[in-house]
RNA sequence: GGGGGUGUAGCUCAGUGGUAGAGCAUCUGCCUUUUAAGCAGAGGGCCGAAGGUUCGAGCCCUUCCACCCUCACCA
């Protein structure tokens, strides 16, 4: 992309002498504020009013569209909550002002006083009695009809893309309305909220390469964190019995349309409570959250018309696997997996162990069919070394994940209490590690400290925010519910 | 990394080998309830970059860059 000033050459520099004229003449282009008393909502929900009583208001904005028509004049202002038509009229203005107001270009700030009144057409507008430049704009925004197209410069530029698709705008205030729903839900649930560190000297809680960075004056290797598991069940191990974060963390992966490397996600541990209270809860917040934003548990995704409202399907990681693979894992080795994938088709990446074997013929085969909500329960041992032995059957352990629409929503546990256990499993981990595992969890001896004070049974669950808000506001890519995505280099 | 696509004025886009186009935006003039305001005129381009083919390249070829889609990778 090019963009810069030589580019805009001509538009900007007539912006620049307008800019010096008005310096000339004694008017400041960059003032320090401005009083509003109406924002464009509060004007039209209270228009009747403001019109009949003849109140003298002030609203402020970008100029977004300007009709000069000799002695009269109409133009909108945009500000955070919509668009006001304003009527500028010579003989109201004076003379001076009018000039001003003719000198004015799309793309300036402005503040006006005026009164309420309907145009011939019944628009809701300002009659302007006096305005004021409020910043000068020193280049052309996107072209008002059409908006902004170009996804580059949409995410590059994001504030262009918010000034003139209204849309995006809509997205990214969904987004926090569903962030401040989820925060209202876990406390009202009696949930604590605390913040853990994201620089750490060890990385954990997941499966993933992390980024590293450096302290100076430590002189240590540091990690921004892959995930907050395993500072929140220090907490639990404290004494906290219901906590949450909302965290960033980071992961060194490829991006695509549901990966950025740094994205949000939700964990919350519970003390006392095993996995199946956990998707009840999980259940329970994503359908309320539903019904705030979009406002219905009956929502549509690219197509697809998702009921949250209803039963939740659940079905074990094997019997799934069974179902849509025709492959019963629990009897095969990792050898004889490898052969009945050759025999099936399935693309694998060798010696990469049991478990990733699993988990691709899993993405292959099962995740494209769980469209409706679905809890995947109960997966093998070597896929989940955080999480406790199932009760029933030592080679599986107490987890869930749920999809919807074929997308990875959330990943719980019955979180694994036992400390000699978890250290068995970082073992297991080193032996992945060594075979070239780049994601293979690390053996964190503070951690295993922590759990040997006792840590009572806790059921623990991450989500992801990101993809949550995708699902809930009809998106596709997930750059399209992040402000401002990772991109390469300008 | 593989496959497909895109890149032309500030923005949105036309342009399949023969002088670089439109609408919006900009500049000048007219216009006192317009609304994608209108009318008349003007300026604005290294056609993503570099090579090549050709009498002649925005267009054809090669390489490169950026972005999008897709596959792979990635819980």
């Amino acid at each position: 992309m090019t963009s810069d000033a030589e580019n805009t050459s001509q538009q900007r520099t007539v912006r620049i002498q307008k800019l010096e004229a008005l310096r000339e003449s004694g008017l400041n282009p960059y003032p320090y504020k401005y009083d509003v008393s109406h924002r464009a909502d509060d004007f039209f929900a209270g228009f009747d009013e403001l019109e009949s009583g003849k109140q003298v208001i002030s609203a402020a904005g970008r100029l977004m569209t300007k009709r000069v028509m000799g002695k009269a004049s109409f133009c909108h202002i945009q500000d955070d909550t919509g668009k006001i038509q304003l009527y500028m009229k010579k003989d109201v203005l004076g003379d001076d002002m009018y000039a001003l107001f003719k000198q004015l270009d799309v793309g300036d700030i402005i503040g006006c006083t005026g009164t309420a009144f309907r145009t011939k057409k019944g628009e809701m507008s300002i009659w302007v009695e006096s305005f004021e430049l409020l910043a000068k704009s020193l280049r052309p925004l996107p072209e008002k009809w059409h908006g902004l197209k170009d996804v580059e410069v949409r995410y590059r530029q994001r504030y262009l893309d918010l000034i003139s698709n209204r849309e995006v705008k809509d997205v990214f205030l969904a987004r926090t309305k569903i962030v401040q729903t989820i925060r209202s839900f876990l406390d009202s649930e009696g949930f604590i909220e605390v913040e853990t560190p994201i620089l750490q000297p060890l990385y954990g809680g997941g499966s993933a390469e992390p980024f590293t960075t450096h302290h100076n004056r430590l002189g240590m290797q540091l990690f921004l964190r892959i995930a907050d598991e395993l500072y929140l069940k220090r907490l639990i191990i404290g004494g906290f019995e219901k906590v949450y974060e909302v965290c960033k963390d980071f992961r060194n992966e490829g991006l695509d349309r549901q990966h950025n490397p740094e994205f949000t996600m939700v964990e919350l541990y519970q003390a006392f409570v095993d996995y199946n209270d956990i998707m009840e809860l999980m259940q329970k917040l994503f359908t309320h959250v539903a019904s705030v934003v979009p406002g219905s548990t009956t929502i549509k995704y690219q197509g697809h018309e998702i009921d949250l409202g209803g039963e939740w399907l659940r079905i074990s990681m094997l019997d799934a696997i069974k179902k849509y693979a025709d492959i019963d894992i629990s009897a095969l080795d990792e050898n004889d997996l490898v052969r009945e994938c050759k025999a099936k088709g399935i693309e694998i990446e060798e010696s990469r162990g049991r478990a990733k074997i699993i988990d691709d013929i899993f993405t292959e085969k099962v995740q494209p069919n769980l469209i409706q909500p679905t809890f995947i329960t109960d997966h093998p041992l070597e896929m989940s070394p955080l999480a406790k032995i199932h009760r029933d059957d030592p080679n599986l352990t107490e987890r869930f994940e749920l999809f919807v629409c074929g997308m990875e929503m959330a990943n719980a546990f019955s979180e694994l209490n036992d400390p000699l256990d978890q250290r068995r499993r970082f073992e297991m981990q080193r032996e992945l590690s060594k075979r070239g595992d780049a994601e293979a969890h690390v053996l964190d001896e503070d951690f295993l400290r922590a759990l040997e004070y006792g840590m009572p049974p806790t059921g623990g669950l991450g989500f992801g925010v990101d993809r949550m808000v995708m699902l809930l506001t009809d998106q596709a890519n997930i750059r399209d519910v992040i402000l401002f995505p990772q991109l390469k280099p300008e």
